[in-house]
DNA sequence: GCGACAG
DNA sequence: ATCTTGTCGC
C-alpha cells in the first residue's frame, strides 16, 4: 500500500485546476533517488467503448531491462479526456495497479508529460507526488513548449522551452524517427531523467518500460 | 477572439 | 486512446 488515493470521482474542471495549482508546489525537480535496480512503465488502455479504463504497470530489472513483474487493474472510466487534465482520467486506475506490486520500482516512466504542462503538473508529476516516487514523463507528442529542430541521430536532443523556462527535452530516441518528449516527473533532474530514458531504449522509438506497459494495458 | 491541444 | 494490412524505406 504505497499510494494515497483520495481521488474524488466527480470533480469539475475548475476543481481539477485548483488541485493542480496546489500540487505543483510539491513537485521536486532535483535528484532524490536511491540506487536504481528496478524501473517501471505505466500506461492505460480502454475497453467497452471507453467505459472501462485498464491500467498496467510493468517492472523491469535495471539495467538489464528484463520484465520481472506486471500488474493490471480495471475501473469504470470516470473522467473525460481534456488536454491538460489527462491525469484525472488515468491516475485512479494507475494507482490501483501500482498498489498490487510486490516489487516497488525505483523510478517510473509515465506515458505523458511531467512538468512540460501549462501548470507544470502533467500526469508523471501528478502521479509522482501522490505516490512519492521518482517519475519521468515520456510523451509521444507535444502538449506545450517550443524547441529547435533535433538532429536525426539517435541520442540527439534539444531543450523544450515555455515562457523562457526549460520544461523538458525533445529526444531523438531512434535515428530518423519522430522524437519523444522527456520531462521531469518528480524527484529527478532533467539530465538524470534523460540518462534513464536513454538507458531504457533498445531498437525502438519508445523505452522498453513504456512498450511493455502499452502492450499490457491494451491487451484484452 | 483565434488556434493548439499529452492520451 | 482506437479503428487496421500491406507496404515503402533504411
Amino acid at each position: 500500500m504505497i499510494s494515497n488515493n483520495d481521488f474524488s470521482s466527480n470533480l469539475s474542471y475548475e476543481e481539477a485546476k485548483i488541485i493542480q495549482q496546489q500540487l505543483r508546489h510539491q513537485v521536486i525537480t532535483k535528484d532524490q533517488l536511491q540506487e536504481v535496480n528496478y524501473v517501471a512503465g505505466v500506461d492505460v488502455g480502454f475497453k467497452d467503448n471507453y467505459k472501462i479504463t485498464q491500467a498496467a504497470v510493468a517492472v523491469l530489472k535495471f539495467p538489464s531491462l528484463e520484465l520481472v513483474e506486471n500488474q493490471i487493474a480495471l475501473i469504470p472510466t470516470n473522467f473525460p479526456y481534456i488536454p491538460g487534465f489527462l491525469s484525472f482520467r488515468e491516475i485512479p486506475a494507475l494507482l490501483k495497479a501500482i498498489d498490487k506490486l510486490t516489487i516497488i520500482p525505483d523510478i517510473i516512466l509515465c506515458d505523458g508529460q511531467g512538468i512540460a504542462h501549462p501548470r507544470r503538473l502533467g500526469i508523471a508529476s501528478h502521479l509522482g507526488v501522490l505516490i512519492d516516487l521518482p517519475t519521468i514523463g515520456v510523451a509521444k507528442s507535444l502538449l506545450i513548449g517550443k524547441h529547435e529542430e533535433v538532429p536525426l541521430e539517435k541520442g540527439s536532443w534539444k531543450p523544450l522551452i515555455d515562457k523562457k523556462e526549460i520544461i523538458g527535452a525533445v529526444l531523438r530516441s531512434r535515428t530518423n524517427v519522430k522524437p519523444i518528449y522527456v520531462s521531469i516527473g518528480h524527484k529527478i533532474s532533467l539530465p538524470t531523467a534523460l540518462n534513464f530514458v536513454m538507458a531504457c531504449l533498445t531498437k525502438y522509438r519508445l523505452p522498453e518500460t513504456t512498450r511493455w506497459a502499452d502492450k499490457l494495458a491494451s491487451d484484452k
